[in-house]
DNA sequence: TAAAGACCTACCCATTTGGCCGATACCGGG
DNA sequence: CCCGGTATCGGCCAAATGGGTAGGTCTTTA
């Protein structure tokens, strides 16, 4: 049994989540009120999971339901590329949809954010990813070269600062062979340290840090 | 119904999962092979969701279920820290748990992978957040220590992959010196080796990319 | 079947790196 | 005035790094 506390300033819109969660046995509603009043009832009612319908991330109340650090957060918004709510993952909330979203969608959503998992709308991972990936940049720089898996697997564990040893065995292969991928890497990235390499595949997405 | 292929190269985890998900009436297994037989068996089998179970995320299974652009793809893994994971992300993978999800979890996350959602555990998001989020950094590692200025100047060209006697020529001073400096900001951000500096500066933002 | 590419191993050798010892000098605060 | 932090030099030395060349499997492709 999962307990649903429903937050939304729209009542025509509280009563469609209210019907589409009521067909869900496994689902009880503690209650539905305008956001304000939901944010006040939170502590009284401990609902497993706030869902929140909010007009637009730049309202007061995705700040205010932030700093209440109420964590098992599941809000519905227009705005999904908003950086805001990319930011509100950072504190608490477990999942974010768009307002449009299907009703299979949203059940799965409270389901899986009830588990303490966090949910993601396809749309929101995107706009998190793009920033760390930059995305099928494919300049005839100097190279083009692509890497091998086994290549940028090397590349990984020299970004972390490990020596070629250690690399070698945890690869489980000679630390010669390493040399020899970090030739290749130095090669087709165009660098000629280690270091260097580092950073241009930073650059081009082929690591993260 | 959703129906789910189950893809680990252990037996025993084969059969848990199985049990598993036998327990959910909605969910049909329609096989549970290794890794790569599950892979080969995709095409034809066309199940809504793949569940795999891999070793650790070096394992070439990974990048191999990438490239096969399997969509609705759920994966079980030790290693939920590895960047490589959170790639994974950016091509198909829709749900990214730690091998010790509960059985809770692994169900609420398979439903809504089934419904297109994106799914994650919270650590896999705090590792996504973590380079985006300059925030909330109160890690008091060996760190938190502040570089001076010229520090700063030095770990720069560190990470343009120059050497030594390159900086020192750069900067007009000795190439002993620029070591001393090194020596220091290796000391200051715990690191042990260039690279590693350079990626622990360019994390704490000290540098860029 | 042949060719191509990825992957692995091995050797030699010059250069670089990084740690360790020490020293001088400037500057600001107690 | 002395002390701590910063910046600058010096030498010594073990270890790691990077370049070159040369071989060997294996899979995929033509």
């Amino acid at each position: 049994m999962t307990s649903v506390l429903i937050g939304a300033s729209s009542e025509v819109v509280r009563a469609g989540l209210e019907s589409l969660l009521a067909t869900v046995p496994t689902f009880k509603i503690v209650g539905s009120f305008p956001i304000g009043a939901a944010l006040a009832q939170f502590e009284e009612l401990q609902p497993d999971v706030l869902l929140l319908d909010l007009e637009s991330p730049e309202d007061e109340s995705m700040s205010l339901a932030m700093e209440s650090e109420i964590s098992p957060l599941v809000v519905l918004t227009d705005n999904t590329e908003n950086s805001l709510v990319v930011e509100a993952l950072g504190s608490g909330t477990r999942a974010i949809l768009p307002r449009d979203a299907t009703s299979e969608e949203i059940v799965a959503a409270i389901q899986a954010t009830a588990t303490g998992l966090v949910v993601l709308h396809p749309h929101v991972l995107r706009s998190m990813l793009s920033p760390i990936l930059p995305g099928e940049e494919s300049e005839p720089d100097p190279s083009d070269q692509t890497l091998t898996p086994r290549e940028i697997e090397v590349l990984r564990m020299v970004a972390e600062g490990l020596g070629n040893k250690e690399i070698a065995s945890r690869l489980g292969i000679s630390d010669h062979t390493v040399k020899f991928h970090i030739s290749s890497i130095f090669a087709k990235l165009g660098a000629s340290s280690r270091t260097e390499a580092v950073t241009v595949g930073i650059r081009q997405g082929l690591i993260m840090v």
